[in-house]
RNA sequence: GGGGGCGUAGCUCAGUUGGUUAGAGCGCCGGCCUGUCACGCCGGAGGCCGCGGGUUCGAGUCCCGUCGCUCCCGCCA
């Protein structure tokens, strides 16, 4: 330990951060602390890069000039924590690390103290055998979110929702909360359900969205508010769907669909700028529902490739193809797409008519233009003057690879968006540094459910119609509504509501909820739009996928601090997990005597 | 609820037609090493091949069941 280095003191372990021992420190002193992320031990000399969120630095311990600490850094093993006292300096020429953002700079040590000892972690924080399995990472994830990436998604996550906050707070409004345990409203998705102590066989549902609460907030006069809120949904998983996910909950008052998208369009501009996002052009283009399902077969079209779907119903009207004739005439349509000149081969051709019956259709013809006409196992069943047709249609020339689906239009449109998709990737259409956005605008009221022989509404019942509305037809109403379409993934959707309150209760009368039952549920709601509702509207995002996005991750567990596996248990807790008979006993929950099988598995 | 993929060392994976003692890289342990940075070199330990059953002279490999992970469909107003 000689003098000229500085000293650590207790309680102060560090003056600066790992990642930032840059030029303006050269010369200087610091105290860092931080996690040993390696060691390279040359007997006489020991590096070690030690680790905080913010980055690397190498520490260089020399055994002359840093004693005891020398010593130390022999016996310091990976993910130990250290604190150092030492000097920084510029690294001599040879000796830079290209790679590291600290890399023209090290820290000679003159003192280290070790604050924890590690166990071997169960795998290398910035391992390079392979990619961890998701299990092992959530199992520790504490350690998962000591790697630069998680890092990196977790301060970028903050750097989002304290841009949000900054730019709404300017513009007016207000963060809110809304209670977490709530009443159900058995309606979509499945309710997380809360048991009431006081109440033995009651129970609190928690929120799948603060709907509610935020028109009630405008009936109370806040004008302007938003929340970045915990919302559940007890439906099983996705990559992109959690059952506890954040959502950036917005809503204004005395506004239509043009204010609200103006003001959504202007906040993702800002928060995006602010966080190293993609550079909005605005205004961003509209495309109405209709639009989005003849031209792309869904309602979430991803822009970044052509490939539109083409209408050829009409061409195919007299054909004596049997298989499009019968669809046809059963009320279906015929829809193919131009996937450009390609060679594939027909293994390829036939697991494309295998992924088109696995997604529901029927089938699937291809074919390939060659001349006027085609060269495919259904060219015979057409006549010349309709193959001619319907190349024009598809605008199709030489060599051009055709897909044609005959269905009725709730199946041909899925299908057909999800080959698009399909052929997308196979043949790399999508610029990968492409960014995309949408807004998807005119959506229907309702859709008939086949199934259960209703109408349900396409985004919730408090949807406000544009227009007139007949309660008798509700299929004819278009809702002032609209979705925010990023890169072919839904980021958010909204509506201007209903704030008069016969035609709330029209509304629901056409979903089938009739005066006494909407009493019942929605009582509230339609009590509080009698004492005075202003017009209002808004939207709300996933905010687990606006960082998705932004981190160019295929899944929102790697932007959750502390996510559900794909099963909804968690890993690192071992929720769910089983209570004990008291807890059940005061929650009133009858006792079902476990079997030894399930008391064997339960942790 | 349904379908696909996966399950072999702490991690990531290989393992032929069913055939001797199940391998590799990383990590781990011991030793050496004064300019490395995925340090290097020498040596070593480490396996319920997810679990249960079956076929077989013989099963990591084949069959049945089951559990777990994962992706997708349903579901997600």
């Amino acid at each position: 330990m000689s003098g000229q280095f500085p000293a650590l003191r207790p309680n102060e372990y560090r003056d600066a951060w790992c990642g930032q021992v840059l030029g303006d420190r050269v010369d200087s002193d610091v105290r860092l602390a931080g996690w040993v992320h390696r060691r390279r031990d040359h007997g006489g000399l020991v590096f070690v890069d030690l680790r905080d969120r913010t980055g690397l630095v190498q520490l260089v311990l020399h055994p002359d000039e840093s004693g005891e600490a020398f010593e130390l850094a022999h016996r310091v093993r990976a993910e130990d924590v250290l604190t150092v006292a030492g000097t920084v300096v510029r690294r001599d020429p040879e000796t830079v690390n290209p790679e590291l953002p600290t890399g023209e700079f090290e820290v000679r040590v003159g003192e280290a103290s070790l604050l924890a000892d590690a166990q071997t972690p169960p795998f290398e924080i910035e391992g390079y055998s392979g990619e961890v399995g998701e299990e092992a990472r959530l199992r520790y994830r504490y350690l998962d979110l000591r790697r630069e990436r998680m890092a990196g998604a977790i301060v970028r996550r903050h750097r989002v929702a304290a841009a949000i906050r900054g730019f709404l707070t300017d513009d007016g409004f207000l963060e809110i909360e809304t209670p977490m345990l709530s009443r159900s409203t058995p309606e979509g998705a499945r309710d997380f359900l809360v048991p009431s102590r006081r109440e033995p066989g009651s129970f609190y549902a928690l929120p799948q969205s603060p709907q509610l609460f935020k028109q009630l907030l405008m009936v109370a006069g806040f004008e302007r508010y938003f929340q970045i809120v915990r919302c559940f949904r007890d439906e099983d998983q996705r990559a992109d769907r959690q059952p506890d996910f954040t959502q950036l909950d917005i809503e204004m008052s005395f506004v239509g669909v043009e204010d609200v998208i103006d003001l959504n369009e202007r906040m993702l501009a800002a928060v995006f700028e602010r966080v190293d996002g993609p550079k909005l052009e605005l205004p961003l283009p509209r495309i109405p529902y209709d639009e989005a399902i003849a031209r792309y077969g869904n309602d979430r079209p991803d822009l970044r490739f052509g490939l539109e779907l083409t209408e050829l119903t009409d061409l195919l009207a007299e054909t004596e193809f049997k298989v499009f004739r019968g669809v046809i005439e059963s009320g279906g349509i015929v829809k193919g797409l131009n996937a450009g000149a390609r060679e594939v081969p027909r293994s390829v051709l036939d697991g494309f008519i295998g992924r088109a019956q696995e997604l529901g259709a029927k089938g699937l013809v291809w074919a390939f233009r060659e001349g006027d006409g085609w060269r495919s196992p259904t060219a015979k069943f057409l006549g010349a003057e309709e193959l001619a047709a319907l190349n024009r249609r598809l605008e199709a020339e030489e060599g051009d690879l055709l897909l044609v689906v005959a269905d009725q239009p709730d199946v041909a449109n899925p299908v057909l968006a999800q080959l698009r998709l399909d052929l997308a990737e196979r043949f790399e259409l999508i610029d990968p540094e492409a960014e995309v956005f949408c807004w998807v605008t005119e959506w229907p009221m309702f859709e008939f459910n086949q199934d259960e022989q209703r109408w349900d509404p396409l985004h919730h019942p408090f949807t406000a119609p544009a227009g007139e509305f007949d309660p008798a037809r509700p299929g004819d109403a278009t809702a002032r509504a609209y979705d925010i379409v990023w890169n072919g993934q839904e980021l958010g959707g909204g509506s201007i509501r209903i704030s008069d309150p016969e035609l709330q209760r029209q509304a629901l009368e056409a979903i089938g909820i009739d005066r006494e039952e909407a009493e019942a549920r929605f009582g509230f709601l339609l009590e509080a739009l009698r004492y005075g509702a202003p017009p209002h509207g808004g939207i709300a995002y996933g905010l687990d996928r606006i960082v998705q996005r932004l981190e160019r991750t295929d899944s929102i567990r790697d932007v959750i601090a502390f996510p559900k596996a794909a099963s909804g248990a968690d890993p690192l807790t071992g929720a769910p997990a089983p209570v004990d008979e008291a807890q059940l006993r005061e929650l009133g929950l009858a006792l079902r005597r476990r079997s030894p099988a399930a008391r064997a598995r339960g942790r």
